[in-house]
DNA sequence: AGAATAGGTGACCAAATGGTCACATGTCAA
DNA sequence: TTGACATGTGACCATTTGGTCACCTATTCT
């Protein structure tokens, strides 16, 4: 689950893809495949990746699809894993402390 | 920069060793090594790909190689990107307001 | 000095990944 | 209905990635 989470976020084209729909949501496949310097084939494949992660949710209007950003994924990425590791400077200088002791010896 | 620190973060293992290291830092890579179920150089490419994403520093003391968690660039990651899409729910409810705007057509 | 220990290097391999294309399906509009 | 448009599928290919191993260097201990 968040593993698919990294995963999606490892790439820079589909980190530019929630960029974008950042910038403007609800974009359809074409539309977004006019902004990369990509074929459509890749734009839709980095979008399934987005959209298998939860980040990225898509609602079909027609024959066009719409994609939207689901901020829902990254909010728990952010408080079940990045702020263990951003917030404690605490346990930072701790580690610096017992660092420094041990150089001691 | 950032691509290698969301590269490096992509995968479990390398995770795993942030775990390990956030438990306790400053270990080398034979104690890594005996709590995963690689082999030596296994963590060891791992490792190398943590230190130069900068989320890992390292220090030498005699023949042994001590792992130190960086939690800078997290941090960064945090500042400059997570908090972007994690926090502005407004941002979400405006989308989804648009979207149901759109649907009344 | 000699043996054991901690780590580094480069080759190597299987699998995953990023990207393209030909072709098929479904939908709109004249 | 005919054609244009939006997207989906599966094959395919080059590159990267994750992992192992044989071998080497450096350091410590007796």
């Amino acid at each position: 689950m968040i593993d698919d989470v990294f995963r999606a976020l490892a790439d820079p084209t589909r980190r530019r893809l929630l960029d974008e729909l950042f910038e403007e949501d609800g974009q359809t496949l074409s539309a977004l495949e006019q902004r990369l310097p990509m074929s459509r084939f890749g734009v839709a494949k980095h979008l399934k990746v987005l959209e298998g992660a939860g980040l990225v949710t898509t609602r079909r209007r027609g024959r066009e699809k719409l994609h939207f950003l689901n901020p829902v994924p990254i909010r728990e990425v952010h408080d079940r894993w990045v702020s263990k590791y951003a917030e404690p400077w605490a346990a930072a200088l701790t580690g610096l402390k017992r660092d420094l002791e041990e150089e001691e010896r």
